[in-house]
DNA sequence: ATTCCTATTTGTCTTGGACAGTTCCCACAA
DNA sequence: TTGTGGGAACTGTCCAAGACAAATAGGAAT
């Protein structure tokens, strides 16, 4: 049953990896690698250990190395690599919450994670289990998937289990009528959604009236809906594999398209590697710095505090 | 604040339309439409009208228009023929709860939304709140974005409040442990999850125990799941816009992967415009066949049912 | 009605060239 | 030692035009 090695097409890796055709052309031009063999029809197949390593070769690039860098190395060098990059310092240990739920992940118990989860969320409390529990977990299941110790269905299985507790805690709540009014969205090509549910998670419990519009709202309709919806505030997330370069693009567009009196956010992963200030847009380098904007915005606004 | 006609590059329509920038080149030489002008470096911008245009074609091609019909047509005579094609028959009238609904999206009242879908759900059931409420609605929010009367927003606030619904109902059930034991997801490029979510909704209650991966896991990974998790059948969701041409292949190369003892299902949209048969195949066409498919496989495979 | 066959339609892949924005790096100045 | 040019290298995206296979339509024959 092994004869036939599973091959794939340049479609495939595209979807499977996230780097273009025209990415996958011209390495293979420039740096001879990927080096496909070809198919009876003259187009590039694609064997498993390239994809492989082409995945290795992205996770590595949206840390923000160079790709002329990573090419050339084996693919243990790769993974050696992220090692190194996952731990720049490993000054704590990982707590004993982490390790036990990558245990659970790792023996696919769905119902021990939800039960998990579920208990921590009691325990410590909505906002606490988000920055103490669900923010450390985030990170470590992101890098633990980075050293290729879980596999993908893992992480969707964490994923979606996590959305589930959230979803219910935030359900749970009375929904708040206070100020400020405010859209949780991503904006075309960012389709992870769960930075938008961690901030609703932490803001609902303040009074302020979260409308969620899911992911990948394009621009004009965030502005639409920005309008129709009367909101204060537009927050925005980033994850760590949404491109650099189109962060500020979209925030600037976006900051352009809305009234002056609108505020935006801009949160996640990536927005941590955001070097330039953008006038007008406010950076939430941290999940947990997510209060304290929101006291700002208080403070500012002189709108005072609903609650 | 007119005088900047906004233009779109061809990257920005990919996104916006969902059509390669390969199409997007082929058609302009092909039939002549669309027509970009260039900017100062010979690249194409498109117009918002254009864009219109084009989103219009990709609608109807969703439904299983061929694009040589289309683009000669004026952006008037498409919405007509959307119009045409949305109501091939209007043999009921659109039920009060519909419209109700639809008047409270236009009206951006997620509160609003929000009770009304609790209110449903508590009256109904779960099981008879998804097939008696949440199907018909789905096709009517569909139909009406279509049409054109709803913004891309609106929709996503309709996705969003009825995933936080049914997320709710799922979540206050105990969590089944009876057989069989199902694997829920979509496969890579297909986004669309609430169907996944709808299913659950319906299975859940026979006692079925299933696990949902969320959308888009890789075809190995789905693999490595059903095997990880011990499921007896693997359920996949496409929706509408899912490239009907993928179906059949990512049906077949998943049938390949999976054990010949798990049962693999598929269901949704597309798969209603899925002539041939696949054998090992169960295709679900209509929502409403989800319990009886079920009955079905308990009744073959002798487990009986749990609960 | 169904089946079969051929012509057309349509999307995807190919090559190879061009170019603009970023990032790197080194020489030089303070 | 620390900044600050500014040129070179790196890198992704765009373009053109050709080729071809899969899907579909339309018509003929059963």
């Amino acid at each position: 049953m092994e004869g036939t090695e599973t091959r794939f097409n340049i479609s495939a890796v595209e979807r499977e990896t996230g780097l273009s055709k025209d990415v996958l052309r011209i390495w293979e031009r420039r740096y001879g690698f990927p080096h496909p063999g070809r198919d009876e029809n003259a187009e590039r197949q694609y064997s498993a250990d390239e994809l492989a390593k082409l995945r290795a070769i992205k996770r590595l690039m949206d840390t923000g190395l160079r790709p002329g860098k990573l090419i050339p190395q084996s693919l243990a060098d790769l993974n050696a690599l992220a090692e190194k990059r996952v731990h720049p310092r490993r000054d704590t240990l990982a707590p004993a919450m982490e390790r036990d739920v990558l245990t659970l992940l790792k023996a696919h118990d769905a119902a021990g994670l939800h039960a998990t989860l579920a208990n921590l969320l009691l325990r410590q409390g909505i906002q606490r289990f988000v920055l103490e529990t669900v923010a450390p977990l985030n990170r470590a299941v992101g890098e633990s998937w980075m050293r290729g110790e879980l596999q993908v269905f893992e992480e969707h299985l964490y994923t979606e289990q996590l959305q589930l507790t959230l979803r219910g805690a935030i359900n749970a709540f009375p929904r708040p009528s206070g100020a400020p009014r405010i859209l949780l969205t991503t904006v075309p090509g960012e389709q992870h959604g769960i930075g938008l549910l961690m901030v609703e998670a932490l803001l609902s419990p303040e009074g302020a009236y979260c409308i969620s519009l899911g992911t990948q709202t394009p621009f004009e309709d965030i502005r639409k809906a920005a309008l129709a919806h009367k909101v204060q505030v537009v927050a925005l997330s980033f994850s760590m594999a949404f491109p650099l370069r189109q962060v500020g693009d979209a925030l600037a567009t976006l900051r352009r398209q809305l009234p002056p009196a609108v505020a935006l956010w801009a949160g996640g992963e990536m927005t941590r590697r955001l070097r330039k200030h953008l006038s007008g847009v406010q950076i939430i380098h941290e999940i947990g710095e997510t209060l304290s904007t929101l006291k700002n915005w208080r403070a500012d606004s002189g709108q005072g505090g609903a609650r």
